[in-house]
DNA sequence: TGTACATCAGTGAACGCGCGTTCACTGATGTAC
DNA sequence: TGTACATCAGTGAACGCGCGTTCACTGATGTAC
């Protein structure tokens, strides 16, 4: 063959790695497939050889922006000397996490484009803020019972989500900053006192 | 004159009301101009008589659905039988709101897309933000400072959207509810103790 | 060893379509004389 | 009272552009004989 073993896997990575972060960025709608191929230096034909549609990569995409939101929590949860639940809310709620919304979670970025859009990509969705949620009730206090777990991992995945949307939106960055500081406050308050 | 006396502005508010439901339901971007003008049975052409561009008609949009957000939020809050904070997060987390898009809040239905939009737009939503918080910090109890109160309310708020906006997302009927009252219960457990 | 052929990732032109915006024009009315 | 003109909300064609998707083709390599 033209290409080295593994070549045609490498460049589906490339589009779904970038379409990731582009599609955070930018949201979904807004990047076109041709532009999303020249970004790896390809052309726009050549797309379809890897997903039969935008909507087939959308889905692969959200699957990833979830992974890599899900490692790098997994990761905070498990940090010995400044880990748990609180550290992960300290990180999703700080500036660096605002201001790069194409390195961060899907949900802030896209969860209203998602509401609207294919039903394929919905699905894969409620399967990584499934895993989210899964995760923080795991690193929640066995003080209390599985239910309470889920409940108030739901419900202070929610608080970040929103707290985030909101301070991105917002033009003032005083107004931006004291959001944050206010969804962290709140955050914080719905885990059980230690 | 070949049109009555407030013939333009009424057809300037229908555009504003059409786009502001529209938008919300369907995303900004989605919405074109010449779409958007042949539902109230007009053409493209007429719309810059109206509106420097699609972006001053955006952030007309935004400003008329904080309006009627704003609008419901103080009527419940005023109900004397069964109003405060309380009632609004029960109407603000509803199935209905969550159903009905095109109608409900600007910030659960627009934050991404506006974080990333125009400025003139992300100004308005700014003004409708503070409007809304500052609704809500009224509301509560004067127990609490108005330092208190503010940050009290913008958590409430932020709650509210990051739960509406994952329930929205979420393709399972069952999750989508669970997600919802796991949402009512945190934002009423921010509010201090009656 | 040398030739013919199959493979297949990627190319690039083309499909029909909608986008935001511009602009010369229409035509019913109000106003001036 | 009758005529000429100004006003202006709305029309519809056109601008250049990008969209998602299709498809005949390219050309370097591996395989078969």
């Amino acid at each position: 063959m033209r290409y080295s073993k593994g070549h045609k896997e490498a460049t589906r990575q490339k589009i779904v790695d970038t379409a990731s972060a582009r599609f955070r960025g930018e949201g979904i709608a807004a990047v076109g497939v041709a532009n999303l191929m020249s970004d790896i230096g390809l052309t726009q034909g050549g797309f379809y050889n890897h997903f039969e549609s935008k909507d087939e990569l959308a889905r692969e995409a959200v699957a990833k922006g979830w992974q890599g939101t899900c490692e790098r929590l997994e990761k905070v949860l498990g940090d010995p000397e400044h880990g748990g639940v609180e550290a992960v809310i300290e990180s999703y709620l700080s500036p660096r996490h605002r201001d790069h919304m194409a390195e961060g979670c899907v949900a802030a970025a896209l969860s209203p484009e998602i509401a609207r859009g294919a039903d394929i990509v919905r699905a894969e969705f409620t399967k990584g803020t499934e895993h989210m949620v899964s995760l923080l009730a795991r690193a929640l206090p066995k003080t209390l019972k599985p239910k309470q777990r889920r409940a108030t991992a739901m419900a202070v995945f929610s608080t970040l989500v929103g707290t985030l949307a909101l301070a991105r939106a917002v033009n003032d960055a005083d107004a931006s900053e004291e959001i944050l500081a206010a969804g962290r406050k709140a955050a914080l308050a719905l885990l059980p006192a230690a």
